[in-house]
DNA sequence: GCGGCACATGAAATCGATTTCCAAAATACT
DNA sequence: AGTATTTTGGAAATCGATTTCATGTGCCGC
């Protein structure tokens, strides 16, 4: 050790890994860093993969199918031992006649979910979710409720908008289809769908945004169309980034656990590295309703 | 090729860069990845990064100089060929009797700088932005003008604050210490700085914010004091992150250029990875005035 | 027609840690 | 004491692509 300490000698891991061909990192796939709502999830996956010997590759896919491909091309070359990606896209050529284990490398679904079953998958039951804040608002009195959603090819905005319909559906509330703006989870979505909204005759006396950024630029655009937040109209979303506690008002959302997310993929992404086998194929965690400000009974409701 | 297609046949990366003394990584060392005004440099490091064919390793620090220094050795294990920090510290022992360039791998310093000559940093020049800020706020004639600063041990925070006493001084307005609170960057300081302020006999007119995350907390605590912004009070920022523009009111915030802080990074560290000369020791990139609604004229001001 | 040169081909060495292998030494057991 | 078992030590093989080296082939010019 002395000898190690005076000529300066450190291993050289890429020698180590060719041999026992791992190579101790691992991939996080996200269609954009930017979503503020993606930081927890990376951080305590981060956290995790350090504790037990990984380091984590950061693959922002664009949302692009090429990309995605090629990046998961990095298992073959033993890049990574595994992905975690937040696509519901797997780019894997899966045929049914064999196990779906046995055609893919380590792998976890973190939050966006695809269809694909045999896939180990982390995240929250969106249909709850969408439900819980439906019934949230039902409770205030709110029966004219617009949603800004996803997009409707992602999976966890159908499912979100499902449990809404549902809840309307328990409640005896009729759905107005023209109380529906399809958006894609940016702020800028959620301008564009409450300028759509609050021109209708009949207009909506809550909004359902599918995500907080959504929520944030709907209530950037009600507040310059005049609108008071909750007096005049609610808004209720999904996600529980730390900002949304500082909007003006404070913004009611129903939370991810972002934070356990991150581990429970890293946990679960390392075991199937490792050739242990993770407790659970699918890992729903709970989320939790946090009422704030932003939303508000009707006028009159008792 | 045709063998290749039919026995699945991908190079191993592993053995190629063992050989080549070469990972084709690069690391990126954030002391939290949380911060949004993050997100879009780590966004364009890892596109140019992809475009010139290295991938991105994450390390959250949390500006823990012990990881820090762990990480920093990844690349003598030859995990990765060079690194970017956003943190002050350089974990390296630098001795003075030779060129710095010499005893230190590829490194970048971005948005965040040591103090250490010779290493090459990326990023904006902060005693200008404080002097930009504060000349916005004597122009609509504020002088009772009080900071939320980061903590006193960051450079930026330290610049910002020169360039503030150097614009105040110019202007012939003196500076009440009392208007000083020192933060640490985060929403909750922000909060706590506010509280502090405003219960000052002499009230502040205006706030600046080093960061867009203390001014959505201090906007918040100014809110739930029922301030009217700007009406009763101005604030203004540093950053310019997406959300900023979604705030309310919307921040009035000196931008800085994130996604070009991020490609030069990228650019000039595998420039030196390559051996290639980067073109500049240190890079400072133009920030720019965003006048938005969060700061107004004092009240009979003309 | 033959030396000289560029180019192509294939075999062998290389990167550096891990793993295997074999022989030698140390310990255990009857 | 003698065999069986474990431990130890050091040499050699291994991972798979890159690089080097040594041939062999083809083409040019004199």
């Amino acid at each position: 050790m002395k000898v190690v300490e005076e000529i300066g000698y450190t291993p050289n891991r890429l020698a180590a890994s060719l041999r026992q061909g791992r190579s101790y990192n691992i991939a996080v796939l996200l269609p954009d860093i930017s979503n503020p709502y993606i930081s927890p999830i990376v951080r305590s996956v981060e956290r995790v993969a350090q504790l037990r010997g990984y380091s984590v590759i950061l693959k922002d896919t664009q949302d692009d199918p090429e990309l995605e491909r090629s990046f998961t091309a990095m298992v073959n070359t033993r890049q990574v031992d595994g992905i975690i990606t937040n696509s519901q896209r797997i780019p894997f050529d899966i045929s049914a006649d064999r196990p779906v284990a046995d055609q893919i490398p380590p792998i976890v679904n973190a939050s966006e979910f695809c269809d694909l079953d045999g896939i180990h998958k982390v995240g929250v039951d969106n249909v709850a979710i969408g439900r819980d804040a439906t019934e949230h608002l039902l409770q205030l009195g709110h029966t004219r409720i617009a949603t800004i959603t996803g997009p409707s090819s992602i999976l966890s905005s159908k499912q979100r908008e499902q449990g809404f319909l549902a809840a309307l559906n328990e409640a005896g509330v009729a759905f107005d289809e023209r109380l529906k703006f399809e958006g894609d989870y940016s702020s800028e979505s959620g301008c564009d769908g409450v300028q759509k909204l609050m021109q209708l005759k009949n207009r909506p006396t809550a909004i359902f945004c599918f995500g907080d950024l959504v929520a944030m630029g709907a209530m950037h655009a009600l507040r310059e169309l005049g609108y008071r937040i909750p007096d005049d109209i609610s808004i209720i979303s999904v996600d529980g980034i730390a900002l949304s506690q500082y909007c003006a008002p404070p913004l009611t959302t129903v939370a991810q656990p972002l934070t356990l997310i991150g581990e429970q993929c890293a946990t679960t992404l390392i075991d199937l590295i490792e050739g242990r086998k993770p407790e659970k194929l699918i890992n729903i965690l709970p989320h939790q309703l946090l009422t704030r400000a932003s939303t508000a009974p009707i006028p009159g409701f008792t």
